[in-house]
RNA sequence: GCUGUCGUAGCUCAGUGGUAGAGCAGUGGUUUUGUAAACCAUUGGCCGUCAGUUCAAAUCUGACCGACAGCUCCA
């Protein structure tokens, strides 16, 4: 980026800050003088702000009226430095809780930041002195780190509209009350707002909750919230993903199984889930102490099936693999189309591995994820993150450390962009995940690689060591699709519903020119499907006979997205 | 779960207190020889559900169900 560039960059984020500030004196001088504030900072494309109080998105108008009469007003910007305990009074006096929350913790901590990964939470350095600055846009006078514009005219010509109203929580956690943030969008002009509605929109024709409906893959209903029906086209495609991962991976010795869908509360007690998950389980009580528990992973089963007889050192590494429906009662906030679900199915592998074949093991699973992604042309999209030791981690030090430096070292050697989640590793031990984005530019984790100390000492698995000695096997839970639900929506948003033909619901569509070639259009499927059979193939191919104009069936066919359209007579 | 928005025919949507509409799809006919929507007719709705206000509710109010955007969560 040119310096040019830079500063301009760097203009539009000042100009959006100062807008902010704009936006707060507008909810002032129009709703409550006295409206506590919690923090506002600028984003991608606008800025926010969260207002201890309520509103609906009614009141934007009005708010939007009145930023810009406080712009024409050209009110002065006015900067001053006052110490943090006169800050402190000040916003005390004011009953501002939320800014003398933020202002003990600059005095104490020197940050605002609720710890080393946040940095959205600055509102405001610790200046020279210990003194803070304060930013008054006429009679809204706020802590705040600025710059600002030097006066709101100088705001003229800005584009800006407010965008929507979001609940958020103080400070990101739950247990603190819930504030109520206005999102807004600002541009430095008309032009590029437009564009970026424009782009937004464009954005939207491919969300994979609108094609899904369209090229009937899949559904929804009310009788099971987030648990997708698959359709006949959906489904077909769901089974190609199938057939080629089993392909796969039959190749690279994997051995698939399939487990009960319904265990005894007591195999969670022992992998230990019941304790912390089980009100995110689906739960069947068939009474008289029959207490059964749908399943919201595979892991415990595969120890089950790993610990069914006494195993070799020999049989290592033991890829039993599954893809088993699985259940799990997200907060019904967090269904989203085919990206969030209730119900879904994971292309899930346990790998029992001694701790010496960690390395080589994960390198394996590695270029699986690299195959996979690179086949669907995803490796661009792809962002790999090492999540290390969390503070509630079980297990010793010594293999958490040794783990993550080996993984860490894997992810060096990847030509796959990666980055660090510091903290964010299971209990049980270190992992790498895999994101990718949608349409909205939403990254969502699909693959992940995770090492497990701890489940196979819950569950005493071993295996007999070359000296005969017993050792305990590590676990390695990987996913590389990730959930086939949430693969196949991103999938339709990458592809915007124009699959490579491989795995298109339907390959081959056959127009018949008139309805006296339907019946020579059926031996031309039937020709096209004997051929690709006598290749090892399953080729999906059909025939329009409905009696319709030939240039309806060709706009039809296109609009289904089907790859080869073949007209006949 | 929380905040906001939304829910009318299979789909996309109009309809702001006074007899439920359009286009497409579907159905029945007539068409259909060449690359992005043939023509005519016609079926179809307890306006998400349940309560309330009113002489009168798709329309106003409340609760619930569901969807979306965000927050939180994601073993």
């Amino acid at each position: 980026m040119s310096n040019e560039k830079n500063k301009s960059q760097n203009n539009l984020e000042i100009r959006r800050h100062s807008l902010e500030h704009v936006m707060v004196l507008a909810v002032r001088r129009l709703f409550d003088d006295k409206v506590l504030l919690g923090v506002g900072p600028v984003i991608e494309n606008g800025f926010y702000q969260d207002f201890d109080r309520q509103f609906s998105e009614s009141d934007f108008v009005r708010i939007e009226e009145e930023m810009k009469k406080i712009i024409k007003e050209d009110i002065k910007v006015e900067l001053e430095y006052i110490s943090i305990d006169e800050a402190i009074e000040f916003f005390e006096e004011k009953g501002q809780k939320y800014k003398v929350e933020l202002l003990k913790d600059i005095k104490s901590k020197g940050s605002t930041k609720m710890n080393q990964e946040s940095e959205s939470e600055v509102v405001s350095g610790l200046l020279n002195e210990g003194k803070v600055s304060m930013y008054s846009f006429g009679a809204h006078k706020d802590l705040c780190r600025g710059p600002h514009v030097d006066s709101t005219g100088e705001l003229v010509g800005m584009s800006f509209k407010l965008d929507r109203i979001a609940g958020a929580y103080w400070r990101g956690d739950e247990k603190n009350k819930m504030l109520t943030r206005i999102y807004a969008l600002a541009f430095e002009a008309e032009d590029d707002m437009e564009l970026f509605l424009e782009r937004r929109e464009q954005a939207k024709l491919r969300d994979h909750k609108k094609l899904g409906k369209e090229m009937e893959l899949f559904m929804f209903h009310e009788t099971s919230p987030g648990a997708p029906y698959w359709l006949p086209r959906g489904m077909a495609m769901l089974n190609e993903l199938m057939r080629y991962w089993r392909d796969e991976h039959a190749k690279r010795g994997y051995d698939e199984v399939s487990s009960p869908l319904i265990n005894k509360s007591d195999l969670y007690k022992t992998s230990g889930h019941w304790d912390h998950y089980k009100d995110s389980m689906f739960i069947a009580d068939m009474g008289e102490n029959e207490v059964y528990g749908l399943k919201p992973m595979n892991c415990p089963n595969a120890m089950i099936i790993f610990g069914s007889r006494l195993r070799s050192y020999k049989e290592l590494p033991l890829r039993l693999s599954d893809v088993d429906r699985l259940h799990r009662y997200e907060q019904s906030g967090e269904l989203n189309g085919l990206f969030r679900v209730r119900a879904f199915a994971q292309d899930d592998s346990h790998n029992f591995i001694s701790e010496e074949m960690i390395k080589d093991e994960v390198r394996e699973v590695l270029s699986i994820v690299d195959d996979f992604y690179g086949v669907f042309g995803l490796k661009d999209n792809v962002k790999l993150y090492l999540a290390t030791r969390p503070d509630d981690f079980m297990g010793d030090v010594k293999s958490w450390d040794k783990a993550e430096k080996e993984l860490s070292e894997l992810l060096e050697e990847s030509d796959f962009k990666h980055g660090l989640k510091d903290k964010d590793g299971a209990f049980y031990g270190p992992k790498i995940d895999i994101y990718l984005s949608d349409s909205l530019g939403r990254e969502w984790q699909c693959g992940t690689i995770q090492l497990d100390f701890q489940q196979p000492k819950n569950f005493k698995l071993e295996y007999v060591d070359k000296d005969g000695s017993r050792r305990q096997p590590v676990v390695i839970h990987r996913v590389v699709y990730g959930s086939l639900e949430r693969f196949m929506g991103i999938l339709i948003e990458h592809f915007a519903g124009s699959f490579p033909a491989w795995v298109a619901p339907v390959q081959v569509r056959i127009l018949p020119i008139n309805d006296d070639v339907v019946n020579y259009a059926k031996d031309v499927q039937t020709q096209i499907l004997n051929s690709a059979f006598a290749q090892g193939i399953t080729a999906r191919v059909e025939v329009d006979d409905r009696s319709e104009t030939l240039q309806s069936k060709i706009r039809d066919a296109a609009e289904l997205k089907v790859p080869y359209t073949l007209i006949v007579g």
